[in-house]
DNA sequence: TGGCCGACTGGTACCGGTATCACATGCCAC
DNA sequence: GTGGCATGTGATACCGGTACCAGTCGGCCA
């Protein structure tokens, strides 16, 4: 195990255990990288002159020559949001089983770092690419299919761009926020608040006008409120655009338009919120109000998060595979580097209603 | 802007270039790479032809020739973990800025894996590596060693290795423990439980155990339990075993400590959790048992996070500054790279009580 | 005994950049 | 008129791997 190193100076290559051995390069290679032919003995000697350098392969020469670099780029809004900080997990870890690392770049949902960082991955020659894109529409979307052409597969998590063919994993945000929005409705609510979503430039009056706000916000959201106006029409409530948040997409923007929408004149029996910072800020508005739930308000959110639980009430919740999407998003990756040449296919996972105590009949 | 790319195969050369321009390699590479003499009417004529066949620079290629690969090699238990995942957030956007992409890799607190990663991140050549390691002793550090004597500055984050010089970023554990418990002690509380931190092996009786304990285990760990420890020496309270949790390190193991302690014919008046699981855990058992905070039991946890100050009451709690730790780690490791030779140091962020209330005074 | 094949080895041309160096201008000064 | 310098330009040798290919040797079969 004494592994006796070059008195400090750049690493041994393997010209150098080469040498040491008294073999040509050629040899060491076929050993070290473990390809063709190499005799026993000669095997025996490379490696040990390898152990007793040091030798480690440089997997940049190695990526330079096979135009290979074991490496998936995985580009999303946030890091450090649980969320995605879950996604990633998922993704880290299968890639890794199949020897491919993972190179972790945040965009803070501005479409020009994506841009970039898509650039950059490119640059780096990554394997393939992850990413929950900020973009709306398919013309926003030149860095993903430049990508594409160079033959870098991609696939969409969390996020479905409309016309663009690429792999995508999702979950069913639409049908999984009808769902929430169903059983607030089965408990007799009919003034249902509908905390962030689209970030609405200005109140919104008409129906049309909220349709069109779906249309042109982020996918997840635009899901999730469409997802909240079928539940409503499914129950033949018309909708009230004054229970719709407008505030900025802040743990603060979403504690005002609770606020706002629980001190009106006709305040909501029931606040529907779509991520968790929503609903902590629509409870902070509550206890500002000194509203309790379910007593005053009954409460459903989206992501189940561990503390939901022992929420006094505990909160009823969506909850998302977060670590499956990734794992699912990588197996697609995986598939693709594999040779899968089908068409592109969004996947969709399940989401799970877990139904606590903060609904109550009204 | 129309980037008209050779119908697919590999992507454009700098050679390519150089011909499309009708220049030699040496100046096409001297005008994309922005260095040495160029005149503008050759440049102009490069860039047009890099423009026009869409090329985009190899920084596998790069690499290979300046020895700098741009990237850091980030090894955490957990990515998915919120603390961890506040801190990558902080170092990958310190880094970014001065152009360092993150490796992320994720161990589980396994020491053969974490060796595996270094390896990893040698042969890919990062620049630098910042590990929350899982190490304890600086016996265990063997692979940390080989990449600094690889000249791969290393920045240790969130954890210590005693006698390991490296840089490390880390929060003052021990005082931050000692001073939740001492809030505890000044509410007039003398049984303080003790969820989380070293996972016994086997339940502990005396106060030498205790130490040894504490010096046995992750360094996190070890130093808040040690933070305990000071609090009920400095009021002068007898340390009583039966009070310190010894199930396994999972928020359920956490609920198992918790409901065995309060259940028992001489339970806490007040627990101090050493992570977000233990509170949750805790929390969970009070629920079970019908025992409510700070009405029954006071409350003082570790990690702030939001839910935190939602809860009814709102949790008293030691805020640590992920980000900053992920931020301060970068920075030091940019120093090293940018040639700072001073000695190994330890850099200590610090923490913040937050009271709120979940503390009666008894 | 010659031919052929399989096992093995080492030389060397890549991969796509960077960096050094030799060399070609042209202009100014002495 | 010629030496010197600033400005440019293009060959070319790296970086450290991979992979192809030519060539050697020995054995076996016809």
């Amino acid at each position: 195990m004494a592994v006796e190193r070059a008195q400090r100076g750049s690493p041994p290559t393997i010209s150098e255990v080469a040498k040491e051995a008294g073999v040509g390069r050629a040899t060491a290679a076929r050993t070290l990288g473990d390809y063709g032919y190499v005799s026993a003995e000669l095997r025996e000697r490379v490696l040990a002159a390898a152990e007793k350098l040091g030798y480690r392969a440089n997997s940049l020469a190695r990526s330079m020559s096979t135009g290979v670099s074991h490496t998936f780029g995985v580009i999303v809004a946030d890091i450090a949001n649980p969320f995605f900080a879950g996604v990633i997990g998922g993704i880290a870890t299968t890639s890794r089983v199949r020897g491919f690392d993972t190179l972790v770049l945040s965009t803070g949902e501005s479409l020009e770092l994506e841009r970039d960082a898509v650039g950059l991955l490119i640059d780096k020659r990554v394997d393939g690419i992850i990413i929950a894109s900020a973009a709306v529409t398919a013309a926003q979307t030149e860095h993903i299919r430049d990508a594409q052409q160079r033959d870098i597969p991609v696939v969409l998590v969390d996020r479905i761009i409309e016309h663009l063919p690429t792999d995508a994993v999702v979950i069913d945000n639409r049908e999984a926020a009808r769902g929430a929005v169903r059983l607030l409705l089965e408990a007799g609510h009919e003034r249902i608040g509908f905390v962030w979503g689209p970030e609405l430039a200005q109140p919104v009056t008409t129906r049309r006008e909220l349709e069109a706000a779906a249309a042109a916000t982020l996918w997840t959201d635009g899901e999730r409120l469409r997802g909240y106006l079928d539940a409503l029409d499914d129950g033949g409530i018309v909708v009230d655009p004054a229970l719709i948040s407008v505030e900025e997409k802040t743990e603060d923007g979403a504690r005002r338009s609770a606020r706002a929408m629980l001190s009106s004149p006709n305040p909501p029996t029931a606040i529907f919120t779509t991520e968790t910072d929503a609903m902590i800020g629509t409870i902070r508005a509550m206890r500002e109000l000194s509203l309790e739930f379910p007593g005053d308000v009954s409460l459903v959110g989206f992501d189940d998060t561990s503390w939901a639980a022992i929420m006094d009430p505990p909160l009823t919740m969506v909850e998302q595979p977060m670590t499956q999407l990734g794992v699912v998003a990588a197996e697609r990756l995986l598939a693709r580097i594999d040779g899968d040449t089908e068409p592109a296919r969004v996947l969709t996972l399940s989401t799970r209603l877990i139904e606590r105590a903060s609904v109550r009949k009204s």
